[in-house]
DNA sequence: TGTACATCAGTGAACGCGCGTTCACTGATGTAC
DNA sequence: TGTACATCAGTGAACGCGCGTTCACTGATGTAC
């Protein structure tokens, strides 16, 4: 989505295709030092050596510019961990390796982390456009799950047994939740989902990943957002141990 | 904290406690509409009738203003949480409402629920005043989990076997997430952490209380700012879900 | 290849707005004798 | 109980700042003949 539409053939669209392209990179520099709501067409003109009134040559509005930011962190996590699951090899390892990459992203670019998992800008809409790039990470989430469950690499209640959960504590879906997760579940097993072999997922094994990835991006947070100070501070230990025991939790044996 | 730091004895000190605590409430109110970014002592001296340099006979900047209002913050639903888990009886039951009483509290108020939890506000340091109440929520989890092992109310691998986890990637904690757990179990365990009985926690059960408590954060951030929109739309059934295969994650069975 | 015209990037001034904070002041409330 | 003085809440003007957005304009780049 990074506003490629075609290729510049005269010198005017590839400078316009270039400098969108920078404002976009100065504002994303900015956000570390303000913060989305601080940020400033203003600021990002004055910093490109422009008048603030050259961006609307490339942005309609400071929250189409937020949007394209937005859209922009969404598909870069979307694939790094895209990237990072697809090599061939046990489900839990592509797993593990998909929460890593998160991970790593999330710490190289925590302004961005934080524009799009960290609470909402007052005032800003977030345009449908946003919805297909966000679906990235736990769609590809959810391909570990489908070729975890072809290949028969499930271990525990999840996968293997469909049904009402075997293992103490492990409680079968019902109700309201059981009608959500069947529901989703279904919208997956469309070749529109974007997923292959989705169908295959049991909605059981569905929840448990949806916690894992609660638990993943709840516990990136805290330690972006500082809330592991005094406890856990350097969070590479914890993390990795967590992961490892979601996955396990999740049936990625 | 609520600054009520002697009786007032004369109708100034009277009239002076009312408009500081009413102030703070105006900007709780603004908080629903702009954000923290957006909190704004002219608008709220306006809003109050007054003049906007009057407010700093109050408060003596905006910064410390926020301050109170983040610890507010942390206090309500510290206390809500504890309230929540004072109850007798068992303790998983005490857990999982504690859990419910923060996903009420953050429902109910969840400009307030930004403020503590989600990104942090650009520019503002927190003072070391948030540290105490911000310790609140994870002390009273940490508490239901000393009284589970005080009353052997501990299932599954956790709390029973402080060794070497026996069941199927149940990992034991190793390195140097096992010392940072040896360390934190050791501060908890002296008196002045305000956990009675909290020494008797094994570390392991600690660390899973840690990824308790990052799902629940990550699960309610989640509903909060609209990342289950398409899926787990009214989150109240898969929330019931996960707090119940967590508790029994941690060990309560 | 050269010329006439259309397109469009960037300028600079302006509109109207809101912000945090300071400061000298008025006038009401409280205190000490 | 009454008076003189100290304290302090609230006023209103001002400082200097930055913001998003609009608009008529200049001048360079591109296109059609």
């Amino acid at each position: 989505m990074m506003t490629t539409q075609n290729a510049p053939r005269t010198a005017r669209e590839r400078a316009r295709a270039e400098l969108t392209r920078e404002i976009a990179e100065e504002a994303r520099r900015q956000l570390a030092a303000s913060g989305a709501n601080g940020l400033s067409l203003r600021a990002v003109a004055k910093e490109l050596g422009m008048v603030s009134s050259a961006v609307y040559r490339y942005y309609p509005s400071r929250d189409d510019l937020l949007t394209a930011l937005i859209i922009d962190a969404y598909d870069a996590v979307g694939a790094a961990a895209e990237q990072a699951m697809a090599d061939p090899g046990p489900a839990r390892g592509r797993w593990l390796a998909g929460c890593r990459a998160i991970r790593a992203w999330a710490i190289d670019r925590p302004h961005e982390y934080a524009l799009i998992y960290g609470s909402p800008v007052p005032g800003y809409r977030a345009p449908e456009a946003t919805i297909g790039p966000a679906a990235r990470v736990p769609l590809a989430f959810v391909g570990v799950l489908a070729g975890a469950v072809a290949d028969g690499q499930v271990v525990g209640g999840a996968g293997a047994s469909t049904g009402a959960g075997a293992e103490p504590g492990r409680g079968a879906l019902t109700g309201e939740l059981a009608a959500q997760a069947a529901t989703l579940s279904g919208i997956l097993a469309q070749p529109e989902s974007g997923v292959p072999g989705a169908g295959v997922v049991p909605p059981d094994m569905l929840v448990r990943g949806v916690i894992a990835w609660t638990q993943l991006f709840g516990m990136l947070s805290w330690e972006l957002f500082g809330q592991f100070v005094g406890s856990f501070d350097p969070a590479g230990a914890f993390f990795e141990h967590a992961i490892g025991e979601l996955a396990t939790f999740v049936g990625l044996g």
